[in-house]
DNA sequence: CCTTGAAATGAAAGCGCTTTCATTTTGAGC
DNA sequence: GCTCAAAATGAAAGCGCTTTCATTTCAAGG
C-alpha cells in the first residue's frame, strides 16, 4: 500500500506536488504532471480518504437519516432515494443511509425523512452540533431549515377538482386520524376547492379512520350508513384500497355508483380493480430536490433559508366516473 | 468542536485514557471512567471519525456496488438493500450505495451486485488492491469469492414440478435469449423436473425471447402458432406478463386453456390479472445473507470461500389449473 | 545579461486519534 | 510493612494527507 509519499519519491517531488496533482493539477508544470502520474500508476497508488478527510474536515458523503420504524423497501423511501442518489452522484457526492444516530460518521450534511415536528428540532440540535446542514421532508413551516414538500394543499384541491369536474357535488373525504400535517394540508385543499365551487362542505361527510386498508374499510362503512355522496376523496392511497374493498363488499359499484381518489401514487393503487385514481407525489424529483439543495447550501448557498413546495400531478386509474 | 484532547485536559487524564474511555471501558477505573464521561459531556466531545479511521484503518461503513445502469427503485434492489441495511445495522456497520468505483472511500468490504461475469474478476482486482473482502450476489462458481445465490436450478425444478402437480405433461418454456448464467439453470432445473418424472423434453417446446414484456408476448406466440403444450414455464415475471396478454389476445383462456408460471416474485406479477404463479426469489434474507457473509469474512473468517444458495419459494397466483 | 513579477515547487506544521511500550499505582498475600 | 504480579495510566510516535508560507524557477522586457 503506496502513500502519496511514496510517489513524491518516486516522481522526486515533494509531497504537496502530489497533492496538487490530485487536487489542482493546474498549478503543476504539464512535465511535472506526467512524472507524477507516471509514478502514481506505477505504484497503483490509491489515495487514502480518511487522511484527506482529516484535514478537509469534508468526506463528500451526505447521511440521509431514515428513522428505523420506516421500511426501507417501501416505495415511497425507494424513490426518495432514487432521486437523492442521482442527484447527489452527478455533483460527485455519495450518501450513507443513516439509521440511527448513534452511528457517528463524518458526513457533510443530512437529508432528513421521516420524522415528526419535534423529533426534527432534536435532529436539527445534532447537525448544529456537528456544524452540519441539514434538507428537511416536508415541515416547510419551521424555521432556519431548508425544506422541500409536496404541495398538500394544493394535492387535497386537485383530487377534489377531478370529481367535481366529473360533476360531482356532494364529495365525501376520508382522512387519517393520526393528527398528521400533511392529512390537515390535504383536508384543506379539499376544502378549499370545494368553496370554489360554491359547494357546500358538510362536516358529516369528512370521517376518520386509521392510515391502513382496514381503517379505510371502516370508515368507508360508516360513510355509506349515512349515505349521501356520489364520491369519496380518500387522504392516502391505502385506505383507498380499503374503501374500495368495503363499498364493493356492500354491493356498490366503482366508478359506476361511487367515484373514488386516493392520494400518494406509488404504486399500490395499480393493484387493485379498477385502479384506483390518485394524487401523485413526485417522489422521485423531491429526491433530487432535497439533494439539491443540500448541495447548495454546502457549495456556499445564501443565508436564506430555502424551501419549496412541489405539485402533485393526477395519475388517472378507472375510479371515477362522470356523477349521474 | 472539542477534541479528545480537550476531554484529557478537563478530566486531568492523559489523551490516552479518553481513548480507552470509548473504546476499551473495561480497562479503566471506575472512578476515573466518571470523570472523564463528565468531562466528554460537558465539553459536548463529538469524536472524529476521520481521525479514528485513519489510525485504525477501519471506518464500519460497507460499500454496497450497484452499477448505474440499474434502477435504484426497482424493487429488487430495494429488498435487497433492506435486508443488507437490518443485518448490517444489527453489526453496527453502516452502508454507502456506490455507484461509480470512481469515488473513492474508506469501507471495510464490499458488496456487489449485478454484475456480469467479467466485470467482476475487475471488481475483485479492485477490492483486492484496496485489501477488501468482497461479498457477491450469484455467480456462485467463481473461485475464491463469497457468494450467496439463488438456487435457479430448484427454482426451474420447482416451476415444473408445480406444472406437472396439476397434470400437466407438455411445458413449454419461454426463456431468456440474452444469455444469462441464471436462465441456464432454470432451464436446467425444469429439465431435471421433466426427466424426473419421465417426460419427453421436447427441444421445440423450448423458446427464446428478450427479458421484456414484448419479448415474452413475441415468444409466446411463437409457441401458439405450433401448440402442443398445456402450461408454459417463464423465466421471468416480465416476460409472463407478456406472454399472458399475447395469450389473451390469441383468444384461450389463462388458466382454463393454457397455465402460465413465472420466476422472481418482485411484485409485478400481482399487477395483471390473473396474477401471475411465480417461483420467489427470497431476495431480502438474500441481502442479510450477503451481509452476515461479509461480516463473517471481516471479523476473521475462515480463509475459505463460503457460498450458499438459496431456495426460492412458491407464489401460487391464479395462472395455474388442473390439466384437463 | 539583469530585473521582476508570475508561475511552480517545497519545508514544516498539524488535523485528532490510536498504538506500543514504559511507568506508576494498587492491593492481595505473607 | 514489604513484595510482586496485576491493574491502571501515560509519553511519544505516527497514521497519510493538506495548508500555509517561503523559496526557487521561469520567461518576458529592457
Amino acid at each position: 500500500m503506496s502513500t502519496l509519499n511514496d510517489v513524491a519519491k518516486t516522481a522526486g517531488v515533494s509531497p504537496v506536488t502530489v497533492s496538487r496533482v490530485i487536487n489542482t493539477p493546474s498549478l503543476v508544470r504539464d512535465e511535472t504532471l506526467d512524472r507524477v502520474k507516471k509514478a502514481m500508476a506505477e505504484l497503483h497508488y490509491i489515495p487514502n480518504v480518511a487522511a484527506k478527510n482529516l484535514v478537509t474536515r469534508r468526506s463528500s458523503v451526505i447521511d440521509v437519516f431514515v428513522p428505523e420504524n420506516i421500511d426501507l423497501s417501501n416505495p415511497f423511501v425507494m424513490h426518495l432515494l432514487a432521486g437523492i442518489s442521482e442527484e447527489l452522484s452527478a455533483h460527485m457526492y455519495s450518501f450513507l443511509i443513516l439509521r440511527n444516530r448513534k452511528r457517528e460518521h463524518l458526513c457533510d450534511g443530512y437529508i432528513v425523512t421521516g420524522l415528526l415536528k419535534d423529533e426534527i428540532r432534536d435532529f436539527e440540535r445534532y447537525a448544529a452540533e456537528r456544524n452540519r446542514p441539514v434538507a428537511l421532508f416536508g415541515h416547510t413551516d419551521l424555521p432556519d431549515v431548508d425544506c422541500i414538500d409536496v404541495d398538500n394543499i394544493a394535492g387535497g384541491a386537485m383530487a377534489a377538482e377531478h370529481l367535481i369536474a366529473q360533476g360531482h357535488s356532494r364529495i365525501a373525504m376520508i382522512n387519517v386520524s393520526e393528527n398528521k400535517d400533511y392529512t390537515i394540508d390535504r383536508l384543506a385543499g379539499y376544502r378549499n376547492a370545494l368553496k370554489a365551487h360554491g359547494l357546500r362542505a358538510d362536516e358529516a361527510l369528512v370521517v376518520y379512520g386509521k392510515n391502513s386498508v382496514a381503517g379505510g374499510g371502516e370508515a368507508a362503512r360508516q360513510l355509506l350508513a349515512q349515505g349521501g355522496f356520489s364520491a369519496i376523496f380518500c387522504a392516502t392511497d391505502t385506505m383507498a384500497i380499503g374503501a374500495a374493498a368495503a363499498i364493493a363488499e356492500a354491493g356498490f359499484k366503482i366508478p359506476g355508483d361511487i367515484s373514488l381518489v386516493g392520494f400518494d401514487g406509488l404504486g399500490h393503487q395499480l393493484l387493485v380493480t379498477p385502479r384506483v385514481t390518485s394524487v401523485q407525489q413526485p417522489v422521485y424529483q423531491i429526491g433530487r430536490m432535497l439533494a439539491e439543495t443540500l448541495i447548495c447550501r454546502l457549495e456556499g448557498g445564501s443565508g436564506q433559508k430555502m424551501s419549496r413546495l412541489v405539485a402533485p400531478i393526477l395519475f388517472e386509474g378507472e375510479s371515477v366516473a362522470q356523477c349521474n
